[in-house]
RNA sequence: GGCCCCAUCGUCUAGUGGUUAGGACACUGGAUUCUCAUUCCAGUAACCGGGAUUCGACUUCCCGUGGGGUCACCA
């Protein structure tokens, strides 16, 4: 839409993820966020980095972090600096760094662009609660700032305090976003936001400013929630005379019944995919049709095809409803097209807490793929192949096991000879294919039936048919 | 409610003034077939409404309507 704009800029491209951890993982639209981030990066030969931003104690998660950067890594989005791998601009967690949001604080009070406010919660909540009743929008009212003169001293006494923004008044903030253009707020509209906390921390609007600038962040791609508090940061890049990175807001992941994606409808966490036996790379190209499209209208392509026609101005403003039934074909086509080895190792790591039989596992490969939408459903489809099934048969069944093995056993092992005793029983007894197949498997459905027996050694199954019996 | 963003099949989307409005998922039917799948073929299904501009609007503008976001010492 502003190519110009984004063009204009010849800085080097830097963008970043500034995830918290305040949640079990990282939640896939935040996953989103990275992959788009990620993406835009690599495709301008720019760095993509991580923050992570830990100013609110209250709702801090221990493990939190290192399971959010674990989790970006284990679908392949590299980052080159973070919190774990240090880099040029550390330290990239928040709250090794409150002396820094503490000083520009410092300089922003010191030209009057923020100031004290001691205001109890009490007060807030009863000044809030006024301004409801009145059907106005609840905003602090500059108290402090027009009524307190004797801030130094008050600090000094060990009085609590937090630092505001003060938002001028009668002005019109505009700043352009890639995707969606011009955007406007009047400043009326603002808050006197908090900037700095009572406890030192910075919140998110001073820190992320900060941040950006000091790690020079160039394009600022987060997720759209953030557009109604963009003009407060706008005013800060002004009061500190920094220049504005490049505004781009994603569109919001929504649930099927269009609201933000949240836990309560949808799985949000992303380990829960992979948890589930869905592939990384399947995952990411899923996400990648997020309010985009490949030129080529392509469904499937790869990461780095991505990259290659990938433009951020193509992104969609409109929030795309998740779609788990396309996700899972995605993940069948992931699958489908991995070769017998690739899949093989899918299934050992997915599995690595169960001992599979590795010659067993390798002759059902082939017979596996078409099947599988995610590596969870090996256990569905292949459990009868590594342990006898129970099978419980009624009278007519058990004869029909019982000829089965009879004949099984005078036969060459392999899946034609296995088919034609097959196919005898069921026309010898006019039964239909998923009734013979409950009978040896306990299943109605499966993988193929004389390829199955014939991957397992033949006194293997003839025992299993003759202690159905009993 | 104020402010901001948005609006093509159920869902993800193509489309940038003139198209039989295309594709994908899902769904339905058929072919292949030793169950189930895979694969292939076919089908159902959409431009939120009203004005304006224009010879002509899915496409541009305005007003509605609808959806979403945001209004914290959370991010």
């Amino acid at each position: 839409m502003q190519e110009s704009y984004e063009n204009m800029n010849t800085k080097k491209v830097r963008t970043r993820i500034a995830p918290s951890p305040t949640g079990e993982d990282i939640h896939i639209g935040n996953l989103y966020t990275a992959l788009i981030n990620y993406v835009f990066a690599k495709k301008n030969n720019g760095e993509f980095i991580i923050r992570i931003e830990d100013t609110d104690r209250g709702r801090f998660q221990e493990g939190a972090e290192k399971r959010i950067l674990s989790s970006v890594k284990s679908f392949g989005l590299t980052y080159s600096e973070g919190p774990d791998i240090g880099g040029p601009f550390k330290p990239y967690r928040q709250s090794e760094r409150l002396e820094i949001y503490q000083t520009f604080a410092k300089k922003l009070i010191e030209k009057k662009n923020a100031y004290y406010c001691f205001c109890t919660k009490e007060r807030l909540d009863e000044l809030r609660a006024k301004q409801s009743e009145m059907k106005q929008t609840p905003r602090y009212d500059k108290h402090c700032l027009e009524n307190v003169q004797n801030s130094e001293e008050r600090i000094s006494h060990g009085e609590k305090y937090v630092v505001r923004l003060n938002v001028p008044r009668d002005q019109v903030v505009t700043f352009t976003d890639v995707i969606r253009g011009g955007i406007s707020f009047n400043t009326n509209e603002m808050d006197d936001q908090v900037l700095l906390k009572s406890d030192g921390f910075p919140t998110y609007h001073l820190g992320v400013v900060i941040d950006d600038h000091l790690m020079e962040v160039s394009h600022v791609i987060r997720a759209e929630e953030w557009i109604s508090s963009t003009p407060k940061h706008v005013l800060l890049y002004q009061f500190f005379d920094w220049e504005l990175p490049i505004f781009a807001h994603l569109p919001i992941l929504r649930n099927p019944d269009k609201s933000k994606l949240s836990k309560r409808k949808n799985p949000v966490w992303a380990s829960w995919y992979i948890e589930e036996g869905y592939l990384p790379e399947a995952v990411l190209n899923y996400l990648a049709l997020m309010g985009w499209s490949h030129p080529e209208q392509k469904e499937i392509f790869s990461l780095d095809e991505f990259v290659s026609v990938f433009e951020l101005k193509d992104i969609h403003p409109v929030g795309p409803a998740f779609d788990s039934n396309k996700l899972r074909w995605m993940n069948q086509q992931y699958i489908q097209n991995l070769s017998d080895g690739a899949l093989f190792e899918k299934i050992v790591t997915f599995y690595s807490d169960k001992k599979l039989d590795s010659d067993l596992l390798k002759k059902i490969i082939p017979l596996l793929k078409t099947r599988m939408e995610t590596l969870k459903d090996f256990e569905d489809l292949a459990a009868f192949i590594f342990e006898a099934p129970k099978v419980s048969l009624n009278q007519k069944e058990k004869e029909i096991a019982s000829k089965l093995g009879e004949l099984l056993a005078s036969v060459d092992w392999d899946e034609e000879k296995i088919l034609l005793q097959l196919k005898n029983i069921l026309q010898e007894y006019d039964i239909r294919m998923p009734t013979l197949y409950k009978i040896v498997t306990g299943k109605e459905k499966g993988l193929p039936l004389p390829q199955s027996l014939a991957s397992l050694p033949k006194d293997e199954v003839i025992n299993r048919l003759r202690d159905a019996l009993s």
